[in-house]
RNA sequence: CCGAGAAGGGUGCGAU
């Protein structure tokens, strides 16, 4: 059994699905039945690759085959499908498990509160809280951290206070991963002095804070502008033995070029190749972005051209950061030539590459194509926000055109977007 | 021999 769960595991890490289920057909026939862990190891195959329906049918067959799905196979079936975004479809899976006499545990419900929570639909994760606890399964730390980062995310800071003390009352105590989330969440506001404080208290506490802490916080004070308590903190990881990591590097070098500090940022750069660290995608789309905004596009395609040659494929922000940067000294050729290569390497433009584009057009007073862009952009599934508004509201407005300007504006506000 | 949580990059307007 062990020979062949391993197969089936390589085959599916090969995506190879067909010969995957075919010797679990033989060993069906075989005296050596497939057990809970081949089933188990196809299900999170097949979830990986979104194959849903055939997800379904393997539990379908296990219960078939007197080997019912246990409480991994639900969670890896909810994980799969919160990824998919199928969050209400993960909840009626735990759901049929349940009304099945399987009792989800922890890790499942857990899942799918995190798959809920990345939705922002942090009213249903709540729900799905009370309801463990009611069904006798206790939440643990894992549990109520997602759920904690949800509510921060969702800057609904009062309730994941009250929901803190709730978790402490019950037992359960903040972990480093509990602490970094409400750490991050100081910071996302421009709060990096008190996050700095909660730094302190976790330490006083006995929880030791790792290289997402340190991260966060360096990339907190780096984003008010606090260059030196940023310094400060990177030194502290480096002399406690934390390892600074390309997140860290790259969080650093992004806020020491907005700030200025050119000579900071290379100093990064050179620190993060010395440690045998390899730059990311996020890396080169930093370095390129900040290339792009100093107009120095000679440079920035340089760096974009090296990362395919590292064998690093560009994403939409890294051509979108180099399209602006082009339109921006006004190489219109170069922009297209981007816009293609961008489409060819199967890179989807996005609302802010669209924006970019907009702004582009209206720039040189062509806002009829900018009317048609916002078109294009719809029928592709991308919806203007309100970026895009203000900026054609903006251009309409320095042509005297006000209202047609008021007319998007209202526009604006039909769709759902409050202006800014 | 199988499953869960936290950190980094791109777009508009803005005084003289």
């Amino acid at each position: 059994i062990y020979s062949y769960n391993n197969l089936i595991q390589l085959l599916l890490r090969c995506r190879c699905y067909d010969q995957a289920f075919s010797v679990a057909e033989k060993m069906a026939q075989s005296n050596c039945p497939p057990n809970i862990f081949t089933y188990n190891f196809m299900i999170v195959g097949l979830c990986k690759d979104r194959c849903f329906e055939k997800a379904y049918h393997i539990v379908a067959d296990m219960e078939k085959r007197g080997c019912p799905p246990n409480s991994v196979t639900c969670s890896m079936m909810i994980q799969g499908l919160c990824r998919d975004n199928r969050e209400e479809e993960a909840y009626e899976f735990l759901r049929q498990m349940v009304s099945k006499g399987l009792n989800p545990d922890v890790i499942a419900y857990s899942e799918l509160i995190n798959g809920l929570c990345k939705a922002s639909k942090l009213c249903q994760a709540r729900k799905i809280l009370e309801e463990m606890i009611v069904r006798g399964c206790a939440p643990n730390v894992v549990t109520y951290s997602i759920l904690l980062d949800g509510l921060y995310k969702g800057n609904r800071i009062h309730e994941a206070d009250e929901l803190l003390h709730f978790m402490v009352s019950q037992g359960c105590m903040p972990d480093v991963v509990t602490y970094t989330a409400l750490i991050d969440c100081l910071c996302k506001v421009g709060n990096a002095d008190r996050a700095f404080n909660v730094f302190e208290g976790m330490i006083e506490k006995g929880c030791i804070p790792n290289v997402v802490t340190y991260s966060t916080l360096v990339d907190g004070f780096l984003k008010i502008g606090n260059t030196k308590q940023a310094c400060f903190l990177f030194q502290k990881m480096l002399d406690v033995g934390c390892m600074p990591n390309v997140v860290t590097y790259t969080s650093a070098i992004d806020g020491f070029c907005k700030a200025g500090e050119i000579g900071l940022a290379s100093q990064a750069l050179e620190s993060l190749n010395q440690a045998g660290i390899c730059p990311d995608v996020i890396t080169y789309s930093t370095l390129i972005d900040f290339l792009c905004k100093m107009n120095r596009t000679d440079k920035a395609y340089h760096f974009f051209l090296q990362m395919i040659e590292q064998g690093h494929a560009p994403d939409v922000v890294t051509y979108t950061a180099l399209i602006d940067g082009f339109r921006k000294v006004d190489d219109v050729d170069k922009v297209h030539t981007l816009l293609q290569a961008m489409v060819r390497s199967g890179c989807t433009p996005d609302v802010v590459t669209y924006n970019i584009l907009v702004d582009m057009l209206c720039k040189t007073n062509r806002i009829q194509q900018a009317y048609e862009i916002v078109q294009d952009m719809s029928t592709r599934g991308h919806f203007p926000d309100v970026i895009t508004y203000s900026t054609l509201i903006d251009s309409l407005c320095k042509m005297y055109r006000t209202d047609e300007a008021r007319d998007l504006f209202l526009q604006m506000m039909e769709q759902g977007h409050d202006p800014d």
